[in-house]
RNA sequence: GUGAUUGUAGUUCAGUUGGUUAGAACGCCUGAUUGUGGUUCAGGAGGUCGCCGGUUCAAAUCCGGUCUUCCACCCCA
């Protein structure tokens, strides 16, 4: 028991029955992204750690996997540094990769380095899995799949319409009901500077994200710790407070903040949108969220996220438009846009709902019984003609036991099992047994395929 | 990073104030059935009680450390 192997905290190995599920996943968001016209590229696990630091936030730097140098990396290490326990400049010393935090930045590094091959508007999807070093829990794991959609080199809101029309397709395909709560990265600035704070706006934004947490009193209370004036928090009350259709929340915004700059270019963008939005046979709940902050620091347009309506499990996809991604890695004026989708907490809220279709496992539609050395090899031309035919199909590599081959295609969900003895081989009429009721037939060979096709 | 929580058979879990041989269910194997699974019946195998150390005549049980599980916060998919 102690000296059983284990994995990595926070990773998980995948059986067959969880992968067969795990594929249907990814073939339904594949083929919607396929349908929208978005095309593959995939990059590697690890990039440079001069790409990936500084993008997510202080908290992001934190929660990257840094790859130890190969070498001997220790030579390079400052004596000054180590004896001041300064773990953030040894570390830049000893390590220069790191595993991908998410796929978003390595796109923008990809789009910066071809971007002489690439036609803009560059729609491009990418399934791969990302690597955080969080502390694991419910729905949250260190290693784990996104399926990232993104067009980069278009200002058109229609881009953004159709990440939401992307969205409602693929989750209305998968049987989950959601709510897509929108929100604009102008909005939350125009607050900011409509209680004359300027500056404070991630402080701001990240302590109202938090209202459904801890209700209103708690996040004045951050706010305050934070120093804001309670002018400041005065004025944000209306703001915060703001419910009722979104019609109504975004005229009141206009009301509020319109007078600003950013809050009035963030609320014409909401509206088009919505019209946009209008045009379209949207199933899911769509909800204005002026409390909806999300904090990867690139946003700078609108924002998107996606709850789960009967599981409570976070956000199960969320994106936003990004106008300068690229320049940091020396590209101007490149705008992108794009949602991922969280394959494993979409797996979780399925396995919740109890909503896999059936048959998501991969097994063999028919397993031949071997009865010993003269009746496989008789049964491996068969077993060659069926698959010839295009059916899943297997020969028991043993002979063992009957009971025992039985017991294992029963196991395995196998639906039909050939029987191919001495009897039938003289005959060619082989006993075909139906697994689920328990029937069975004397076919020709044609007669098998022909009905396990039909079946 | 902060705070709680878990660890005993392949799995899910019992195990009294420390006491002699650590249990159950399911699963697994064998047989009833040498050409028939999923049902039934009979029998069987399987555990260094996470790991290291301490207290004690005696530790699954008490103490310390460590790893692990799971959850909340932070943050996020």
């Amino acid at each position: 028991m102690a000296q059983k192997p284990s994995i990595p905290k926070g990773t998980r190995d995948f059986s067959p029955m969880e992968m067969g599920r795990r594929n249907y996943i990814f073939d339904t968001i594949k083929s919607i992204f396929q349908k929208y016209g978005y095309q593959p590229i995939e990059t590697p696990a690890m990039e440079n750690l001069s790409t990936l630091m500084g993008k997510y936030g202080e908290e992001g730097d934190r929660l990257l996997f840094k790859i130890l140098n190969s070498g001997d990396y220790l030579k390079k290490l400052d004596e000054n540094d180590l004896s001041e326990g300064n773990s953030q400049k040894s570390a830049i010393k000893i390590s220069e990769k790191g595993l991908r935090y998410d796929l978003t930045v390595p796109f923008a590094r990809y789009v910066v380095q071809h971007r002489n091959d690439i036609v803009f508007p560059f729609k491009r999807y990418q399934i791969q899995p990302v690597w955080r070093a969080d502390r694991p829990q419910k729905g949250r794991y260190r290693e784990f799949f996104q399926c990232d959609i993104d067009v980069i080199g278009s200002n058109s809101l229609l881009n953004e319409t159709e990440l939401i029309r992307v969205i409602d397709e693929i989750f209305k395909n998968l049987g989950i009901d959601i709510t897509i709560k929108l929100n604009n990265r102008k909005i939350l600035s125009g607050i900011a500077t409509i209680i004359d704070e300027p500056e404070r706006l991630t402080d701001i934004t990240t302590a109202i994200d938090k209202l459904d947490k801890i209700g209103i009193e708690k996040v004045y209370d951050e706010l305050r710790a934070k120093g804001l004036s309670e002018d400041a928090i005065n004025n944000l009350e209306p703001i915060i407070n703001l419910g009722g259709e979104n019609s109504k929340k975004l005229l009141c915004l206009k009301e509020l903040i319109g007078l600003s700059e950013d809050g009035s270019k963030g609320i014409l963008e909401m509206e088009t949108m919505l019209s946009h939005l209008e045009l379209l046979d949207i199933k899911a709940k769509i909800e204005i969220d002026q409390s909806l902050a999300r904090g990867l620091n690139y946003y700078t347009g609108a924002i998107i996220e996606v709850k789960a309506n009967d599981v409570n499990i976070g956000s199960i996809c969320g994106g936003g438009r990004y106008d300068n991604l690229t320049g940091i890695f020396g590209l101007q004026d490149v705008s992108g846009v794009g949602v991922s989708f969280g394959a494993d907490r979409i797996y979780d809220v399925l396995n919740e709902l109890n909503a896999f279709p059936e048959q998501s496992q991969t097994t063999s539609e028919l397993m031949i019984i071997n009865f010993g050395e003269k009746e496989s090899l008789h049964s491996l031309q068969v077993l060659e003609e069926i698959h010839k035919s295009g059916i899943k199909a297997e020969l028991y590599p043993e002979s063992a036991k009957v009971q025992k081959q039985m017991k294992y295609a029963n196991q395995k969900s196998i639906p039909f099992v050939l029987l191919v003895g001495e009897e039938e081989m003289k005959t060619g009429n082989y006993t075909l047994k139906d697994m689920k009721t328990g029937d069975q037939y004397k076919f020709k060979l044609s007669q098998i395929i022909n009905f396990i096709k039909e079946y």
